[in-house]
DNA sequence: TGTACATCAGTGAACGCGCGTTCACTGATGTAC
DNA sequence: TGTACATCAGTGAACGCGCGTTCACTGATGTAC
């Protein structure tokens, strides 16, 4: 314990303090500094120009967000159109997130603070849903035994799934098919969101073969 | 196809490359929202104070990610210390990111653009992965024959873990256990920050069951 | 085909605001003799 | 113990800036007769 001078300390309580109020202001803003006039000007337009298009600058967030949302879902759609199995939709979901990271992270990354979906993009999520769990249920015809692979079921969780399938809009797919949908989406969301943020580089790692690894994972016949 | 005038598809498409404007310009910054002077005021002190405490805004930002990474690393020493395994670090885990959201996502969530983390930053991160890895070897004896809970492990990804473990601090531990320690990691924070995020809310679900579950996934015997 | 009128994209000035940061200062606290 | 000086936390004014948004306007385009 070194020891310290009265200043000393009341320069670190400071410090601190500053700290403490720094955080709870984080918690208030992270939204994307998204400005008006900076793409007016970018367009060689005047600021007021863009409220011919867009009543304020929330409409404008809020239209991108739809717009991710929807370009996931038709990419979902297409692929599930050609036979894409669970692997399939993994490949899509990686191809997706890599072409644009900053609109993968506008739909999955830090939740902007003041602004909340409009009903059209729970709307939208769940269409996905459907896609995916359609994915799982297939080729699993039922009765199917279980496999090693599956990821683990637990009488408790399969009770729960059982009773909370309103998520999956009463899609009547087996409990291990809601699971592995669930999977699908929080394992493979892992590796992506690591990846997108960038805590994978400087491992000289490559991040494309865990995430082929962990779709395996999904127990897909 | 409905039929469009002129008008109507020169209105969409500027609206379109308003948007793609506002693409970019998110990329550009997505950075935490955060005020000096709006500190300061709520502190009671006049804005220029706080430059006795922080050279400016980015020391201060900088600062704050440090002691997040810091907040983690000691949890988990903690928690090996008291003998967790790799269950326990979970719930170490989750009990550190529901504690403070937003300190997670200021370290795991979306990455702020201008920002570069500091040195110091990658230093503890990798002490954090050195104690998980203890936690992986432990308990798996030299031989141990692989099992089926363990996630998958291709050849090919096995060769890769053997050459690239220069991100484990060259910890000497078998690849199956390199390869729990990448899942505990990527299974864990897909769950995490999904539900942080708030992806789960209004699925009448709980997120808990889930996360044990994928704990229980990573083969800890 | 030509003329009168309506529509509407875009402009420029202006609003109030909060931002980060600098600067010269005041006044309390600590230090040296 | 008392006095002179140095240190340093905090203030208030000021800087230039960019923000979202409003308003009255201009001028080109489309529409109706």
């Amino acid at each position: 314990m070194e020891t310290r001078t009265p200043r000393e300390r009341y320069r670190a309580q400071v410090q601190e303090e500053i700290k403490r109020h720094a955080w709870t202001q984080i918690g208030a803003a992270g939204a994307p500094a998204l400005s008006l006039n900076a793409i007016a000007k970018q367009m060689g337009m005047s600021g007021p120009a863009l409220y011919r298009y867009f009543a304020n600058r929330d409409e404008l967030i809020g239209e991108l967000v739809k717009d991710a949302y929807r370009s996931l879902a038709d990419a979902f759609r297409e692929a599930a159109g050609a036979g894409a199995d669970l692997a399939g939709l993994a490949r899509t979901l990686r191809g997706w997130a890599l072409a644009d990271p900053q609109r993968y992270f506008l739909v999955y990354g830090t939740p902007v603070p003041g602004y909340h979906a409009p009903e059209e993009t729970t709307r939208i999520a769940s269409e996905i849903m459907a896609v995916l769990l359609d994915a799982c249920a297939a080729g699993q015809a039922p009765g199917t035994p279980p496999s090693p692979l599956d990821p683990p079921l637990t009488e408790h969780l399969t009770d729960h799934l059982t009773e909370h399938r309103a998520w999956a809009g009463e899609h009547p797919a087996a409990p291990s098919a809601l699971r592995r949908a669930l999977g699908f989406w929080t394992r493979l969301h892992g590796v992506l969101s690591l990846e997108l943020a960038g805590h994978f580089t400087g491992m000289g790692f490559d991040p494309a073969l865990l995430y082929t690894a962990e779709a395996e994972s999904l127990g897909d016949r």
